[in-house]
DNA sequence: CTCTGACATAAACATTCTCTATGGCAACCA
DNA sequence: TGGTTGCCATAGAGAATGTTTATGTCAGAG
């Protein structure tokens, strides 16, 4: 095989010598000379504290330890070689990984990447749904995407969708409990809540009220959810008012199973950031042209 | 485990850390410090290619090619470990390795050894042995006992069996082809050798006859053999006559199945000698003490 | 008897491995 | 909110290991 051994040291060494039973035929083998191969036999002899080979005039013979030690190291280093060639060949098989958020995973990217799937049959897409952004610059991913805002990101990150939320609940919700014309009338529902353990980087209900000027009394019926998919499918249920990240939602929008029922709250330096991670390739590249050429 | 384990280099690191999730952690337990435990893992992963931990700001994580190696190793070092273990556990048991020809070993050690093993029941003894002297000074026997010369051994060897040949044969042979009151008689016989692939050390049929004076005419209905056992056998089973080592034979002689038809040779510099091998112990000395207290 | 080729040892040098020192930084706690 | 903790990273110096060339020994072959 083409690609260079890992290095095991000794072992390596020691089962050359003993499978071709020559000190100068294993190092030969192994691009060493004789007395490299010598030394390193005596080497781990002194550790076994026993000789592993019997030393004949021309060539060696393993001793009954050598037996038992050359078994163990041959099926080892077998397994170690086997271990190292498909980790080699995974890496250089076509996958692209895609790090990103549940929510992001769920309504953007699944329902779009059979697209690029399309485009690019002969590359593997693997989606690294993650709940928060542990992991995500660890080195096994092609792309992270992002919820945060600018500064979160290194410089040549490019952002994929700026963050833009209206409040949503399902028709049959509205047709029960609404109109809801005015802001004020909302702080009166059950408001559907996207948890998360630390401080939210995204607009939360708390922002999203005090943008229209309204106080609101304390929650009744409010509803805590941590993840997107569950926010949604509560609002479906019509058990409150959602809010709905233009991006994420439009599907629903544009089907009618949930309508918009308040104005827009926009933060422009905030949304999905896109950060290419690790080195560039053609798969990468062409992910990146892909993502960055989604209407918005 | 109290015996200090083989020193497997990087595999060691990295199944500590991989087991552990914790690069701090694995210098602890390997009595490393924590950078020179960072510095292998990222030499492996240069030769691997690919990162084989994600590193968090508190401990670490196998990545998937991680994860792969990692169990290649991890199985790979358990073998390792054992085979040491056993191999050492091999070394340190009560046991005594005997290197002999076939034909000591059948006629002299193994009726013998009895003795031994009553006194000395804590000590097992091993009888290994061969056809030649392959072997006899590999370093895994603790006493070797071999036919030759004087001159074919170390200073310290010690004679336990001068060479002393007489021609034997069943009495049921003599009485049917005898007597044999003339060594010319013998000649006249069909003769059984012991044969050896390179130049015989000890007395052959040609040795005896011209220690006799008599002159041979071509063999007929001789037999040759390689290993002495067959040709006590077929002495026994009436199909000729043998020479018999004194010392070897010496039950046959004194039952009877067996009987001298001939002058002895002797050669004083010539026998079975004791070389004790390797490092002395109390099993060795026991061993050898017992040998040359042996009435020969 | 001479030659061959494999193993052993010695000495010099190259490379690897380890240490201490120190920096960066996320998480925790008062 | 600021200070502390503990883990990972890098740098530089020195210790330890690994390798080479040179050379010796010697059993086996011709």
């Amino acid at each position: 095989m083409s690609e260079r051994k890992l290095d095991v040291g000794w072992l390596r060494i020691f089962e050359a010598v003993g499978r071709l039973g020559s000190l100068t035929g294993a190092g030969a083998e192994l691009g060493l000379s004789q007395p490299a191969v010598s030394y390193q036999i005596r080497r781990i002899e002194e550790q076994v504290g026993a000789p592993l080979i019997s030393r004949m005039h021309r060539g060696c013979k393993l001793t009954a330890a050598g037996e038992t030690l050359f078994r163990a190291v041959h099926s080892g280093i077998e397994r170690i070689d086997d271990a190292a060639r498909q980790v080699r060949a995974s890496l250089s098989s076509p996958v692209i990984r895609i790090f990103t958020d549940y929510g992001f995973a769920s309504f953007w990217l699944m329902p779009r990447v059979a697209e690029f799937r399309r485009l690019h049959p002969g590359i593997d897409v693997h989606v690294v749904a993650s709940q928060g952004l542990e992991g995500a610059f660890d080195g096994t991913s092609d792309a992270a995407i992002l919820f945060g805002k600018r500064a979160d990101f290194p410089g040549e990150a490019r952002l994929l969708m700026p963050e833009r939320v209206v409040p949503v609940c399902s028709s049959g919700y509205r047709a029960r409990c609404g109109p809801f014309d005015d802001p004020r009338s909302l702080s009166r529902q059950p408001l559907l809540h996207l948890e998360t353990a630390g401080k939210p980087r995204w607009v939360t209900w708390t922002t999203w009220l005090a943008a229209q000027g309204v106080e609101r009394e304390p929650a009744q019926g409010d509803l805590g959810l941590n993840t997107y998919g569950f926010v949604i499918q509560a609002a479906l249920s019509e058990q409150g008012i959602a809010l709905g990240w233009l991006g994420l939602v439009d599907a629903h929008l544009a089907g009618g199973s949930l309508v918009a029922v308040g104005p827009e709250v926009r933060r422009d330096d905030c949304g999905y950031w896109l950060v290419m991670t690790g080195e560039g390739n053609e798969r990468r590249k062409a992910l990146s042209d892909w993502l960055l050429s989604q209407p918005q």
